[in-house]
DNA sequence: TCTATTGTCTAGCAGTGCTAGCATCGAGGT
DNA sequence: ACCTCGATGCTAGCACTGCTAGACAATAGA
C-alpha cells in the first residue's frame, strides 16, 4: 500500500501548492488576476488539474480563507499576549487586526469580502473561522460590560474594525487617521 | 438648432434609461447579472451604444452610485427630521442607513463595495457623495463629544454601520440581532 | 510482458468586456 | 426635390473568463 500512500502525499502536496500559489498571486496582483489559466501555468500543470482538487475557483478562495483564518487567530493572540491590562489588550487587538488586514489584503478579501463558499455564524462553520472569532471573543469578552452579551459585543467591535478596513482600502477613508479612529473605537465601545 | 436640441434630449433620456435599467437589473439579479449584452438587450439597443454613453461598465456602476448617493442623503435627512433629541436622532439615522442598505442592496454595492471609478474623500469628490456624507455629519457632528473632531467621529460611526451592513449581507453576521447591535453602537459611541 | 486503471492534457464551450469597421438614415445645402 | 455627407447604430469579432468532455499516456498489478 506504500505506493498509494506516496501518491496521496504527492497529491496533498500539490493541493498545498495550489493554495499557496493562488494566495501568492492574489497578494501580488489581486484576486482578479487569479485566473484558472494563470494559476495552472504557475503550478506547471494544466487547468483541469485544479478541478481534480477543487470544485472551482470559489473553493480555492475558500481554502485560502481557511488558511488565513488560522493565521489571523495566531496573530491576534500574539498581539494581545504582550499587553498589560484590558485597555492595552483591546487596543493591541484592534491594531493587530488592522495590521493583519493591511499585510494580507488578499487573504482578508478571501475571508470577509469574496465568496469562498464557506458557512459563517453557524454550527457547521469550519474550525479555523470559529477559532478566529474565538480569538476576538477572548479579548473583547472582558470589556463588553454587564448589560451586553460578550458574543454580541465582539460582533459589533469586529464589524466596526471591518468597516474601517474595507472603507479605507476602497479609498472611501483616508489611511492617515486610522490610528485615531481605532483609539476612538476602543475608548468608547469598550467598558474598562 | 431645434433639431440638435431634440437629439440631445433623446440622448439624455437614453442615458437615464441605461442607468435605470442597470440599477433595476442589479437589484433583481445582482451586479453579476448586469452584463453589457443583457443590459443592451433590455434597453433594446446593441452593446456598442452603451459605450457611446459610458467608457465602460465601471462608469455605469458609478452612475448608479451617484444616483444612489443622492437618494441616500434624502433618506437620511428624512429619517432624522422626525426624531426628537440627539439620542433619537442618531438612532433614527442608524436605522435609516441600514434600511436604505437593505432596501437597495445593489445601489449600496455600487456606492461602497464595487469600483465605480469614483473619487472619494477628496476635493474633486462628486457632489452627491459629499452630500451623503454631509447628511451623516449633520446628525453625528453634535454627538461627537468635545475631544473628537466631528468629521472623524462621523467616519468611525459610518464605518461601524458599514461593517454591520457588509458582514450581515455576506452571511458573516446573523440579521436577527441587528437591532441590538445598532443600539449598542448608538449608546456607546455617541456622547449624549 | 500485457492489461486495466489512473491521471493528465488538448481542445473546446458558452460566456465576459470591449471595439473596428460597415451600413443606413436623415439633416442641410443646392 | 434631390443629392451629399456626417452622425449614429449595427454586425461581427477579439482576447479573455470559468469550466469540462474526451483522447491519450503513464503506471501499478497480474
Amino acid at each position: 500500500m506504500s505506493v498509494q500512500e506516496r501518491k496521496e502525499r504527492e497529491r496533498a502536496g500539490r493541493e498545498r501548492l495550489i493554495v499557496a500559489t493562488a494566495r501568492e498571486l492574489a497578494e501580488q496582483q489581486g484576486w482578479d488576476a487569479v485566473t484558472t489559466r494563470r494559476l495552472a501555468e504557475r503550478i506547471e500543470y494544466s487547468q483541469p488539474v485544479l478541478y481534480s482538487h477543487f470544485r472551482g475557483k470559489r473553493e480555492i478562495i475558500g481554502a485560502v480563507a481557511l488558511q488565513g483564518a488560522s493565521e489571523m487567530a495566531v496573530a491576534l493572540r500574539a498581539a494581545t499576549a504582550a499587553a498589560d491590562g484590558p485597555r492595552a489588550r483591546v487596543a493591541a487587538l484592534a491594531h493587530g487586526y488592522l495590521d493583519f488586514a493591511e499585510r494580507n489584503p488578499a487573504v482578508y478579501d478571501a475571508l470577509f469580502q469574496l465568496d469562498g463558499g464557506l458557512r459563517y455564524a453557524r454550527e457547521d462553520t469550519p474550525g479555523p473561522l470559529k477559532d478566529a472569532f474565538a480569538a476576538l471573543l477572548e479579548c473583547l469578552g472582558e470589556v463588553a460590560g454587564d448589560a451586553v452579551p460578550p458574543g454580541m459585543f465582539t460582533e459589533v467591535f469586529w464589524a466596526s474594525l471591518h468597516g474601517i478596513v474595507t472603507l479605507t482600502r476602497a479609498g472611501r477613508l483616508l489611511p492617515e487617521d486610522t490610528e485615531q479612529r481605532v483609539d476612538l473605537l476602543v475608548d468608547r465601545l469598550a467598558v474598562l
